[in-house]
DNA sequence: GCCGTTTTCGGCCCGACTGTTTTCAGTCG
């Protein structure tokens, strides 16, 4: 088998599976430590491939010993004896039922074995024509509503490919504010707040989570559930409901009262990990964590809390930021009262990714706004500055010399937008391509017409990891490259990133002055934010910029600072929270 | 199977909801 991550953690967490399928009591520690390494792999930057052969197995966390020699296993022979032992009882077509919301892995089985489904790749359609025949009703455990069910999400599975997609943080927030703007107009709802992966900011959102205090959670949830994009009801209990969206998505909302906001909210916004871990602490210390508040086990006395802030310090910590709930040492910094400031909106001075209309004949995708209008917009968002990157011109058409005129001309043109308006500093920049040598797409005589350059990989994205990583490493070499565009490639649910050695570019960076860019563009939200805080050890600088082609992408920067914070950074970490002069200074250095 | 500022052994998070049940199992977050 491929031995990456994504499909280590995958097969980790089929072993979990087959345990529960197995004995779920007796296994019940094996599948959380499964579970748990399954995930902590899937976040890992580092792929346990390299790690193996690093001999640094030992450093992932949740890996033990036991787990350890699985690994080693996998990555020498590419499979694990005690693996296939475990999962040769349960067959393949199990999994792909797993899928399916309201089928775990005791129904799943059940329904497998029961009809003889051996067929991995049909099991869907075998179990829906069972279905339609009405023999799931008539198994045990089974019923006339768990038929439908079964045949009505698996109908919708085979419709809806799409929906298995996550939705990008941008369109899951713009979801979200829709449907917080309607629940607003009932007057039960006293307080509304996004909940789960969408509050921490993940990049990826799979479902809407909402969370309502109130004093009439009936009122409440017979608002919700008669929301005009509503296509069907989930659920419907006596504090939470669920529905699904015309678009596919599902949307949760949950309810509590106000004086025990603070602990719904904190429950329902970390990751399994920080509450699991937030729960065991609070265990040590006598208390029981939950929803409601905090049950003190001695005297049996539960306590309600209004706020997070008196939640954490009930348990002696700081407040934790959303965006950091991931147990990736977050807790250990509140216990320490050490939690950073991570940085604002409000800190953000200007950028330095925009593309405008002025046609620089390039050799990618041109911007549709002018200058005046973007910087119009910069100064309606309060920026100082403002830095223009239009791809380079297209190398293939057109000569060195005429590549100068153009950047030349761009540039007089840029100082007569400025002359006219002087509210809002310019920079002279460019996106220039990292070409597939390492080379930059345009020659020293035309860098030099510029403050600096934004450079990027627009091609060849399928090299291998060493090559990749020396192309990037020569492309930031020149004294004109200070910032590193879109890091990784990456295109949500489109393309994965390239292979390359971030610790070794991470370092170049570190010794050369060489930035990040955090790009806010919807699909884009890279560098991810598990490499912000791994370039974050090196000490790095980060810009946050919107790649934005036309002037209304500019309002997408607050999605860049979501990453940014995901990434523990302050603002002490970013270039564009920097003064006009401190970015010149920082631009020459 | 993991882990340690009360433990290298003995612990390991908590509740809502549904469906098929007559007191609970499975799933989800």
């Amino acid at each position: 088998m491929l031995v990456n991550n994504k499909s280590i953690a995958n097969l980790l967490n089929r072993v979990a599976v087959a345990y529960s399928i197995k004995d779920e009591k007796k296994f019940r520690f094996q599948i959380l430590a499964y579970q748990k390494a399954a995930e902590t792999i899937s976040n890992e930057v580092r792929e346990v491939i390299d790690l193996y052969k690093e001999h640094q197995l030992d450093t992932i966390p949740g890996v033990g010993a036991s787990l350890q020699k699985h690994l080693e296993e996998l990555c020498r022979t590419g499979s694990v004896t005690h693996f296939e032992t475990i999962l040769k009882d349960v067959p393949e077509a199990v999994f792909p039922l797993l899928d399916l919301p309201t089928i775990g892995p005791k129904t799943a089985y059940k329904l497998v074995t029961a009809f003889k489904l051996n067929n991995p790749k049909t099991v869907l359609k075998d179990l829906l024509a069972m279905g339609k025949q009405n023999k799931i009703a008539t198994l045990e455990g089974f019923g006339e509503k768990s038929q439908n069910e079964i045949i009505k999400t698996i109908e919708q599975a085979g419709l809806t490919d799409k929906a298995a997609e996550r939705m990008t943080l941008p369109f899951a927030s713009q979801m979200a504010d829709q449907l917080i703007e309607y629940m607003r107009q009932c007057k039960d709802v006293k307080e509304i707040y996004t909940l789960g992966s969408l509050r921490r900011r993940m990049e990826t959102i799979g479902d809407i989570d909402i969370a309502v205090a109130t004093d009439n959670a009936n009122s409440v949830l017979n608002h919700f559930i008669n929301y005009p994009y509503k296509s069907r009801l989930l659920d419907r209990g006596d504090v939470s409901a669920s529905i699904l969206a015309t678009n596919g998505r599902r949307i949760d909302i949950k309810t509590q009262s106000a004086d025990t906001f603070g602990a719904m909210l904190q429950h329902f916004t970390g990751n399994k990990e920080h509450n699991v871990h937030l729960r065991e602490i609070a265990l040590k210390k006598g208390m029981s964590l939950s929803e409601k508040g905090i049950k003190f086990l001695k005297t049996d006395k539960m306590k309600t809390y209004k706020t997070e802030e008196e939640f954490y310090a009930a348990l002696g910590m700081q407040w934790i930021p959303p965006e950091m709930r991931e147990d990736l040492g977050e807790i250990e910094l509140a216990q320490k009262h050490l939690i950073p400031t991570l940085v604002e909106l409000k800190d953000i001075k200007g950028e330095f990714h925009v593309h405008s209309s002025f046609n620089i004949e390039p050799s990618h995708d041109l911007g549709v706004s002018n200058f005046a209008i973007m910087l119009k917009k910069a100064d309606d968002l309060n920026y100082k500055y403002l830095g223009f990157s239009e791809h380079n011109p297209s190398v293939s058409k057109h000569s060195s010399a005429e590549i100068f005129n153009l950047v030349k001309k761009r540039n007089e043109s840029l100082d007569k937008s400025y002359s006219s308006n002087k509210c809002v500093r310019i920079f002279k920049l460019l996106e220039t391509d990292i070409l597939t040598d390492g080379r930059l797409a345009i020659d020293e005589k035309s860098l030099n017409l510029l403050d600096a350059s934004i450079v990027s990989i627009h091609s060849s994205f399928n090299m291998d990891k060493e090559t990749m990583t020396n192309r990037i490493i020569k492309g930031l070499s020149h004294p004109k490259a200070k910032i590193l565009a879109h890091p990784t490639g990456r295109l949500i649910n489109t393309r994965p990133g390239y292979q390359a050695d971030w610790d070794k570019i991470f370092r170049f960076c570190q010794q050369n002055n060489k930035a990040l860019e955090i790009n806010a563009y919807p699909s884009r939200l890279d560098l991810i934010s598990s490499l912000v805080r791994k370039a974050r050890e090196y000490k790095l600088k980060f810009t946050i910029d919107t790649d934005s082609h036309a002037v209304d992408q500019m309002s997408l920067m607050p999605y860049g600072v979501d990453v940014a914070k995901k990434g523990w950074l302050t603002r002490n970490d970013i270039i564009n929270c920097l003064d006009y002069e401190e970015v010149i200074k920082w631009m020459s250095k």
